[in-house]
DNA sequence: TACTTTTGACCTATA
DNA sequence: CTATAGGTCAAAAGT
């Protein structure tokens, strides 16, 4: 894994992917969801992350949103998975930050406060009663 | 200008 | 070795 992937040079391109689409929907509101009507707000928590992938996991039957720490010395990464149709979100912070400060503040403005902390947190959301906690 | 966001495809890991 | 699931990257578009 350390030097695989991603061919550089030579040869061409690992894949190209095929257009076809028109048409599109656009995409109003904020996040996905199916008949509820519930806008779900994402829970902010001090960093700000930049989305990479999402992807539905048959497993639980929900969808996992994949964010990574917008420094680039910051390998913390964070995954978010709701239900569609639920607005319950859980969210599992993967690392630690190498800039600590959570600044619950919009911007990018961070005041330190603790420097490295190792942490794997998995935070529920959602009301008060989570639905169906067994299952896994 | 640069950055972020979105979807698809590809990759890796595991069973 | 193959299949499945999950995970990541990349390009394009929009702001």
């Amino acid at each position: 894994m350390a030097s695989t992937s991603q061919p550089p040079t030579t040869g061409n391109e690992g894949g190209e992917r095929g257009h076809h689409g028109d048409e599109e929907e656009q995409q109003q509101g904020a996040w996905a969801e199916a008949a509820g009507g519930q806008p779900l707000v994402m829970p902010e928590d001090g960093y700000q992350w930049k989305k990479y992938g999402q992807k539905f996991i048959k497993n639980i039957q929900k969808i996992r949103s994949y964010f990574r720490c917008r420094d680039k010395r910051c390998g913390a990464k964070k995954k978010v998975e709701w239900q569609p149709g639920d607005p319950n979100l859980r969210v599992v912070y993967d690392g630690a930050h190498q800039h600590g400060s959570p600044s619950s503040n919009g911007g990018g403005q961070d005041a330190d406060g603790a420097a490295n902390r190792y942490d794997l947190s998995t935070q529920y959301f959602g009301g008060a009663g989570a639905p169906t906690p067994q299952t896994q």
